[in-house]
DNA sequence: CAATAAACGGATAAGTCATCCGATTAGACT
DNA sequence: AGTCTAATCGGATGACTTATCCGTTTATTG
């Protein structure tokens, strides 16, 4: 079994919890060299185990991700495929309201690049989130021309709207409303 | 009358030429000392005419905006209000897809040290804005809980979405309908 | 308790940002 | 045309950020 070195293992968590801590005082800088120094560890310790700022974004969403995959199974399985999709899309908005990694992470293509988890991670959702989609329309009443792509778009763009606002909690279910009255058929 | 010298005039027409150029081929970065050096001049000249790079933007984002309130001055005169609301989505969807720059600004809070000239620009179109959005409520069938603001922002959060998109251009009738489904008093 | 592979850390080279000030020049005035 | 001068120019430069490399240290294994 080839597992970390239990220094290794705290270092990497050691700069996870100071880039949170940065995030919640409003730094989204993320500069790996200022962390170190923050983390009271060497550079070198924090590039080896994220080596760009996109890794240690990524890493940062985990816990996200799988909040929104634990909520997305249990949405899925709602009776009323409707209800199931709007609690998803809340979801989503809610997540990326709490969590700056979160967003840049899922507003954002596939990167070649990104690791192994967060691309497993997409990936299940995608199909909880195709699978909810599918039992909508054949309910009825959701529009015919929206690719699940075309609903990750939306959502994306519904919590930048949200961003931009003074107080997004307060605007969440209001856009969400909008977004989702938008997605039905129309008339 | 205090008018800038021509040698500035050239010089700063020549900055936002470069900095187009730049634009169009995919680079974002604006970097003023790169801008200088592509443009052939010194960094100090740059950094004269366009302290920081937010600076640059609004400049760069002039033309757009202008073509907005053009617009927008058209469409706040048609006969039916929904009409009209529906040409300035549209026209805000379109300049924010062919103008970074301009969406830049237009997603942004009005800043403190924005430039006289954006800041007009912001206001007249606020009020064209207010006054369609008020004809379009008097109209009916306009939601009751979304104010200019909210619908300034929901606008942004589509231009994002259709960003997302590999094919902007296609998407937005689209996403623009959504949007417009949204904004509608549901039933 | 040695052996060693893994991890550490920080000096540093490379790259970016923004200012300052001596040199230059456009435009006014004679 | 020639002179003056305030406006503009330009790039050397110091401060800051990024990311790598490699000699030193340490956790783990048997």
């Amino acid at each position: 079994m080839t597992s970390m070195r239990a220094d290794a293992v705290r270092n990497r968590d050691l700069v996870l919890a100071t880039a949170r801590r940065a995030m919640a005082e409003g730094d989204m800088s993320l500069q790996l060299n200022d962390l170190a120094r923050r983390a009271g560890i060497g550079v070198g310790t924090v590039y080896r185990h994220f080596p760009t700022r996109r890794a240690l974004l990524e890493s940062l969403a985990e816990p996200a991700f799988t909040a929104l995959l634990d909520d997305a199974r249990v949405a899925s399985l709602r009776e009323d495929a409707w209800t199931g999709l709007r609690q998803i899309l809340r979801t989503l908005l809610v997540q990326q309201l709490s969590d700056p990694a979160f967003t840049e992470v899922i507003s954002t293509s596939p990167a070649l690049d990104a690791s192994p988890d967060t691309t497993s991670h997409r990936e299940a959702f995608a199909d909880l989130a195709q699978a909810v989609l599918e039992r909508a329309r054949q309910a009825g009443a959701l529009r015919l021309d929206l690719t699940p792509d075309d609903l990750h778009h939306l959502v994306c763009g519904t919590a930048f709207a949200l961003r931009l606002t003074p107080d997004p909690n307060a605007c969440l279910d209001r856009y969400l409303q909008v977004l989702f009255d938008g997605i039905r058929t129309t008339a």
